[in-house]
DNA sequence: TCGCGTGCTTGAACACCGCTCGGGCCCGAC
DNA sequence: GTCGGGCCCGAGCGGTGTTCAAGCACGCGA
């Protein structure tokens, strides 16, 4: 089987569904090719090189499954779990992309979508809500994928539904000029 | 020099200072205390429970700068910025606490003074709540250390007071029934 | 004062890790 | 037919966390 840059990506995340990311080392990875270690470097120019594209691919991934439709609610609301749902599908799926080197053309896509739902919902300091938003769904995932898997995936949703809850009304004082709130 | 678990500990802290969490390897923490690597793990089991050990101590310190008085806005606030501040002032110490393999007492007491004041204002799903805090802290902060070290340090506490704010509306409304709030 | 036991450290490994690089193979172009 | 470049091998470098028999130092009981 010739060997590229996809095929080396594929086997990647094969290895990081079976093993989790701590034994995905390249002397496995290149074991799994059948394949000297030295022949990845070739493809990538470093294993950081190589998990940036696992996260690069994970959020491609994440991107189809937005939604452009709806109110704006529904939109982030569908960004949250599309986020969280692309982390949870495999091991250490946060971890890797909280640990990205820097965001590249996936990421910037995906979270560009974000960008533009609440911009156009005219809310200001547009990149600070959205950043409330992301940092919420990736420090709930880390920590959840990191020491939660006991509790069973539906209170774990439960739990990030109601905290996404929580945020989106935060943003909904935003949304439109807040009302005089009186004495304050 | 006689060693022992805090005198380990100190000497842990401040090569993680001066160098960061990826240079702080157990070679160079016995160098710097004129020992064999081996003497270590007579005090500490292994490599996690130091840097475990380490975050302990740390979320100790951010206890002490809470706020037990004050509207809950206020505690909270004071709470997140505690974690924050305190995850800053070492280098890589977002990803140290968010790595911590399971919360000991310090951490414990730490999280437990959120979820009292949460509790206090007869807030619902107190739990979910309080992760919606220490969730947004955790991400922001995490992906803060590791990606913005360049952007000035004033404009990512406006960030982040702006972010804070988003989630403390979005509490505010749980705190009391909900004012009618109109058509939708 | 001697001898012993315990607490702690050493020294030398073990089994890995990411990464490098000269050399050589194969295949297509000229 | 030979040349050249794309690709891979083999071996090795310098590092990592961790283990463990052996040895040291020191205090305590005899």
């Amino acid at each position: 089987m010739a060997l590229n840059q996809a095929v080396v990506l594929d086997a990647a995340i094969e290895l990081l569904d079976e093993t989790g990311l701590d034994e995905l080392t390249t002397r496995r990875l290149a074991g799994r090719l059948g394949v000297r270690v030295g022949a990845l470097y070739w493809h990538y120019a470093n294993k950081q090189a190589l998990l940036d594209a696992i996260a690069e691919h994970m959020l491609a991934v994440a991107t189809r499954r937005l939604r452009t439709s709806g109110t704006w609610r529904d939109r982030v609301t569908a960004f949250a779990n599309a986020h969280r749902d692309t982390m949870l599908a495999h091991p250490d799926g946060a971890r890797l992309i909280a640990t990205m080197s820097k965001p590249g053309p996936a990421a910037t896509e995906f979270l560009g979508h974000l960008l533009r739902t609440l911009d156009n919902e005219g809310i200001p300091e547009t990149e600070a809500c959205a950043d409330v938003v992301t940092s919420y769904v990736n420090g709930f995932t880390v920590e959840e994928q990191a020491r939660r898997s006991a509790v069973p995936r539906a209170e774990r949703d439960e739990a990030f539904a109601t905290g996404l809850e929580v945020v989106l009304d935060g943003l909904a004082a935003r949304v439109r000029p807040a009302p005089p709130s009186g004495a304050g």
